[in-house]
DNA sequence: AAATTATTTGTTATGTTATAACATAACAGT
DNA sequence: ACTGTTATGTTATAACATAACAAATAATTT
């Protein structure tokens, strides 16, 4: 039996790669679909990469949807807090950078409540389009 | 009003007792295993039922664990928003009823986030004796 | 450098959560 | 009581996630 090959490149590059070039948020097991040709075999190496990317805090999880999407920040831009819009409709994701709602958001510490660094706080709405 | 079913008693009535019996969240497998002994066969019956539920607004699902709770709101006590802590390290799930922390996120309205009606949000959070 | 150990990566199998698809029973209006 | 509609019951399967093990790389000791 021939030895099994390691993969040309590591997956967490192809999984964040893959994130970054599409434009809706991805379940691993799409992630899995789209990176089989670059040899990943299993949901383990999707579900480990994405968990390493999910630390270093650029890729989120939509826990609404079970998928996930790349942080699309600048690069060097540390939030202590993601703020996910999620539209309880159409399903479409928006990643909000306004300060005015991340620091409103943030000062629900000053209200009691112990939010985790780097919490992703996911907001049920309904969308402008779907509203009509 | 549930039109009767052929089981003795109605599914949501069992879904919801079981919940309110319950200390912590329930998944929809775990509540057909207690029911299984009330009649219940598979979980679309509990699935439905939760959904009901839920459109009632007495039921609220954890997205982030994939469980149910009631809501231990009182009876007619309803809010346009209901306010989730959940744990990250002990998975405790309490619901918020301090009216400063649930009007400062409906304050996100003003801030131009079109939240659902009856949204149902979760705030990642490490409680205090998981701090520790 | 070789041997030892720990860590990471790859693979298989399985566990968990949720819904599709179809069948049947209850009600409303005729 | 017939028929259309909707709720409920059942089976099977889809979708999401991890446990457990195997193999390879990296780190550490000798």
């Amino acid at each position: 039996m021939p030895r099994p090959s390691r993969l040309p490149v590591h997956p967490s590059e192809l999984v964040l790669k893959a994130l970054k070039r599409s434009r809706k948020p991805l379940s691993a097991y799409e992630l899995l679909e789209k990176l089989q040709q670059h040899g990943v075999k299993g949901p383990p190496i999707v579900y480990r990469a994405l968990d390493g990317l999910m630390q270093k805090g650029v890729v989120h999880k939509i826990k609404a949807l079970g998928t996930f999407v790349a942080c699309n920040c600048a690069k060097d831009h540390h939030h202590a807090l993601s703020v996910l819009t999620v539209c309880g409709d159409c399903h479409n994701v928006m990643e909000l950078h306004d300060h005015a709602i991340i620091d409103h958001l943030e000062d629900l510490r000053g209200l009691g409540v112990p939010l985790q660094d780097h919490a992703v706080i996911e907001l049920p709405i309904t969308c402008e389009a779907c509203a009509k």
